[in-house]
DNA sequence: TATAATAACTAATGATATTAGTTTTTGCAA
DNA sequence: TTGCAAAAACTAATATCATTAGTTATTATA
């Protein structure tokens, strides 16, 4: 019986990423949200600057979750091992929180400085990730942007059902991660082959 | 001054496309679509079924054209130099149509006849390209879920801005593209090397 | 205890998709 | 050539959504 239920950030949050991962992304809309959460829609605008502004901290509350299962897999670790760990834990997060997931490459402006921030943090924790490949300059950053395309490739992929193969997805997932790592030896092994002669 | 404008299907996919490439996918509505072919947005629902079956028609549109693109690009070549051919369609492809390349993996439903044939028809023609590698059995279907997980990735990455960092594009698409060949050339190395003892 | 800020609300507007029912044009058959 | 049926446009109406303006109730603080 009152205005005044409670509502805040967080509880906000939680409820759009619960009809995100179940429902899908596209389904989370001010009217849905603010049915699950027992309120008419305008009142949402006193926590969130309409949908566009909740899309943004689905967003960044998503880059932050997922920049974290990913300093979690690699603490401790180098080498292939790593890179594995990495790789499991990125399409875990996408396969538990697909929504959420889509939240983080949807619509995040590259001007806002929190996605700069945690994007800049995560290109630095898979550099360090890569650091036994003894990559040169630029040749890391180019290493990170090819794994991450991987990595996003197969989750999109995998979540859109794109994959209509009757397939193990596990063991294509797994031969894929190798073959990129024995790519990155191959390549170590021929810089060093043409570095040598000199 | 008439009913009978003269809409066809091939106009209305035309415009759609151009505006989905232009403005973005989401811009693609039934009122955006009638505006621009100057009629009235029920009109649509003559040639196309509501804005859902504008979405397929529009995903198998650009299927049908990506796949062209990838067969044109890969005939009469094979190994490596097919599958980077083939690659460099794909990521122009998504380039040059950006809107249109998302349609094809938005909404796709998979039960469709049509996306099913076409998605079949692109497995085979990328099995082919891989045949220089002698994968065998499955290993070659992982392999083409590997290189499309590859090429949808950077794509997609590339299209949503999501490289932040200032550094060449074609490179980095390079590179990654020679790490997987230089992968798939070890695992086949190292195929042959566990069949031979026996 | 009174007041100011906050967080909910109702009401209203504009955009969209969609359906129902109407009109006009065109193509074909008598 | 004429008339009729189907097709393709239309208008009108409804429902859902986002958003804004303005209102009311609650809470916190002075």
């Amino acid at each position: 019986m009152s205005p005044r239920i409670g509502l805040d950030l967080p509880t906000i949050l939680q409820a759009a990423v619960e009809i995100a991962d179940i429902r899908g992304l596209e389904e989370v809309t001010l009217a849905s949200l603010a049915q699950k959460l027992d309120v008419r829609s305008p009142s949402l605008y006193n926590h969130v600057n309409g949908l566009s502004g909740l899309r943004s901290k689905l967003a960044v509350h998503g880059l932050e979750q997922l920049l974290h299962v990913m300093t979690q897999a690699v603490v401790g670790r180098s080498g292939d091992d790593a890179v594995r760990e990495l790789g499991k834990a990125y399409v875990a997060f996408a396969r538990a929180h697909p929504g959420l997931y889509d939240a983080t490459l949807r619509a995040p402006d590259p001007q806002d400085e929190e996605v700069r921030r945690l994007a800049g943090e995560t290109v630095d924790l898979v550099v360090r990730a890569l650091q036994a490949y003894e990559l040169k300059d630029d040749a890391a950053l180019h290493a990170v942007r090819g794994l991450r395309s991987l990595l996003h490739g197969f989750s999109s992929l995998e979540q859109r059902g794109g994959f209509g193969l009757p397939l193990d997805l596990d063991v294509s997932f797994r031969l894929l991660l190798d073959t990129f790592l024995a790519g990155l030896h191959e390549m170590k092994r021929r810089a060093k082959a043409e570095a040598k002669p000199n």
